[in-house]
DNA sequence: TTGATCTTGCACAGCGGTGTGCAAGTTAGT
DNA sequence: ACTAACTTGCACACCGCTGTGCAAGATCAA
């Protein structure tokens, strides 16, 4: 009744090894996104061969890695919205900041090769979202009128990406980065920084430690 | 009186063949910061190993680029300047992108590798004018008073490096992205949208099509 | 025309990376 | 304690890249 034609189920520390090299090539593809499997096996404690014990090839690896920052990510963003346009860029900003470290070692990997295609259908809502608040922005009179939403949408993420790799080079806090991200994409959004400040201080949860659900 | 100990002068194609092969590498730089000497040389009409009767090594060609890049830069910011900060700032974000190919290339190739020393000396002048601009703003009342002028600075770059992306993604025009560039680099200053066309409005030449003196 | 200069095509060594095979060891379920 | 599952360390083949040597050819200055 148990397996069907497995006499034994696989060991315990199998599972936990596959998650210690997920999460090493996590930390090391943040730095040099084209890391040694020898670099990130060590980095697990583990050897090089040992990895396609688990992995059939290095590509595999990075897929699953990516694919799991992307649904990651989009669980997280999918979880939070507000009927604002301007809050809900500032909210996905945030929630993007939470986690970054997955972010970023997933556009990292996903740069180079071809696994655009699996992981945009993941990440498209958030784009899709900020291109459709850009432009309720816009038609309200609070965001910017003078570009597509789909330039604004850019323009907001790649300031959120600036932020990221400023707070790797200045080693911020979460608490400065959180707060760095949200006005670096209302910028974007064409809101003055006064108008940004005011934005956040009616919305007093966007900084809070916990996610907003 | 001609030659000193050189019984000949070298031959004529040989400057042209080395300007094609950094020509070649600026190019192909911009789109995979790691083309192999093979790439560059077929693109330059050579073969690999003709390159190496121009360069010692391949690090040699990317230093030498990169220099010449930085160089240019630096050359056109110092021969334009604004009273104005914020004006300033326009001004170059409009510089910068006259150069957009040059500028790309370098920072690919700096990336990777101790050039850094190298090449910040030639780039740190642009950097730091930026500080101080974002300072003055700060103290006249037009640019953000929130964040430290460093971290602004910082903002204002990584603005610019995303009009470069969406400009090679989008196929902006020259005259699209410079608009882009000045908008997206105020953006990031603090202005608002409509505090940054007024910026624009005042100072038509900023979208001129020759380079401002 | 002459001859140095530059290019080419080949071959070779070296480096670092991936992916595999296999025998021996270690660990954890049953 | 037994045994399968997992790890290790070695070996190897393969790939793409850099850098070098050398002989033969093309090209341009004098």
């Amino acid at each position: 009744m148990c397996e069907s034609a497995r006499p034994r189920a696989p060991r315990r520390d199998a599972a936990s090894h596959r998650e210690a090299l997920l999460d090493a090539a996590r930390v090391l593809l943040n730095e040099d996104p084209e890391t040694s499997l020898d670099t990130i096996a060590a980095a697990a404690g583990l050897t090089r061969r040992a990895v396609y014990g688990h992995f059939p090839s290095r590509n595999t690896l990075l897929t699953e890695l990516a694919e799991r920052g992307a649904d990651r990510v989009a669980g997280a963003v999918a979880r939070a919205s507000s009927e604002d346009p301007v809050v809900d860029i500032a909210l996905l900003g945030r929630l993007v900041w939470d986690e970054i470290e997955h972010v970023r070692a997933m556009t990292r990997v996903v740069v180079h090769g071809p696994l655009r295609e699996r992981i945009g259908p993941a990440l498209g809502p958030i784009h899709d979202r900020l291109v459709a608040d850009a432009a309720r922005a816009a038609a309200i009179g609070t965001g910017r009128a003078d570009l597509p939403p789909e330039v604004v949408a850019r323009l907001i993420e790649g300031a959120a990406f600036t932020v990221l790799d400023e707070s790797t080079r200045a080693g911020l806090s979460r608490v400065e980065g959180r707060r760095l991200v949200i006005l670096a994409g209302l910028g974007a959004l064409g809101l003055s920084w006064r108008e940004a400040h005011t934005v956040l201080d009616e919305n007093r949860a966007l900084l809070d430690e916990e996610t907003a659900r």
